[in-house]
DNA sequence: TTGACACACACACAAATGTGTGGTATATAA
DNA sequence: TTATATACCACACATTTGTGTGTGTGTCAA
């Protein structure tokens, strides 16, 4: 999909410089920036080099709009795999199930916060403790699903259960036992995802 | 740290202008584009807004250059909460622990993959089936790491254990056995991090 | 040999853009 | 009262910047 036809090796230094230069400055190269950069001597030069890197699928470009470089492929995009098959040399990364895309996947930022876990009242859950669970604001939320909640003004992370207009939240840890609730009232928000760092 | 002052109405409806473009067009707007969008009639009211969202701490700039705008907080930066208290309403998040920027957490972009989990040999370390991977791409690890290791050309992630000269991959789940490897040839990958995503 | 492509250059022009230097008015705090 | 902050305006200027229109060389496949 969107497919990018290959670049020479100039056109791959005109490229990964604009990149830099987004990375660094925030901010898309001018086409004089790269001139100097490359020491072209004229302008026209660039102006070959961004309407083939168009041409070839890597940028986008608006008219009469300074600085207006656009990636294509934006850089918080990372490939999923799904089968790594032998092979190599670099690792033939040709089972790409799809990708995740971290800009898209955490828009709302405003509503979403990261949670640090504490204890072990969910491990088989696989939410382990110092995991880090993407929050996402909510004040109710369906059977089944994990959510955060206030108990005793404390924040703990549970499976909510509804069970004859009952409220229950269910750790995932036989060792502890499940905490009846008056209401929805208590929830904060809804577990959308588990961060784990290692090292 | 890095405070911010408050700020006026309008001042945050023309921060959240240069966001709002940031975001969509990608690229700062210039002084200009600004003074259209609220109808100013002099680029130096703009300068004036400019000056002051400098002053407060939202933005910087950068000397002649154009769309020199560049915030101080980047959008993907994520609070870390350490312990959410009652209190409310706003749910007051003054226990930030720090902030996972996911920019830089996820340089070096062409090294790291992400790699779907099949099966339950990592239950016990909070790894599940489905579950993603945030792999490095390495040709070694050290005792006790996370690592990616191709099994007779399928990919297997498993605790990479060093015993007596020996290298075994060692899963994380008491109904599989551990693996004996004739060298680390066999690893292409740390797991630097797992990441499940719910619903 | 013709054509497409990569790789460069020169030069001029109009438009876009940041900058400099002034101004007015209102409100609020010292 | 004086100072400071906010919220605008006018206008000119120098640079920056994208654009248009050319030219030239070499390579490589059809």
């Amino acid at each position: 999909m969107a497919e990018q036809i290959e670049l020479t090796q100039k056109q791959k230094k005109v490229l990964l410089f604009i990149r830099k230069k987004i990375k660094i400055d925030k901010l898309p190269p001018t086409i004089r920036e790269i001139a100097k950069q490359f020491n072209f001597s004229s302008t026209g030069t660039v102006r070959d080099y961004l309407s083939t890197l168009v041409r070839k699928g890597y940028i986008k470009l608006a008219a009469r709009r300074s600085r207006a470089i656009e990636l294509i492929r934006p850089p918080l995009r990372l490939p999923i795999i799904g089968k790594v098959v032998a092979g190599l040399p670099d690792l033939a990364i040709e089972d790409v199930e799809g990708y995740l895309d971290l800009d898209r996947w955490l828009n709302n930022e405003d509503k979403i916060f990261l949670l640090r876990i504490k204890g072990d009242s969910m491990v088989e859950a696989g939410i382990m403790p110092d995991d880090l669970v993407l929050v996402k604001r909510e004040v109710s939320a369906q059977d089944g699903q994990i959510v955060v909640a206030l108990i005793e003004s404390e924040a703990t992370v549970k499976i909510l259960r509804r069970r004859q207009g009952k409220v229950y939240l269910e750790p995932a840890n036989k060792r502890y036992q499940p905490i009846l609730v008056e209401k929805d009232s208590s929830i904060i928000g809804k577990v959308i995802a588990v961060i784990r760092k290692y090292v």
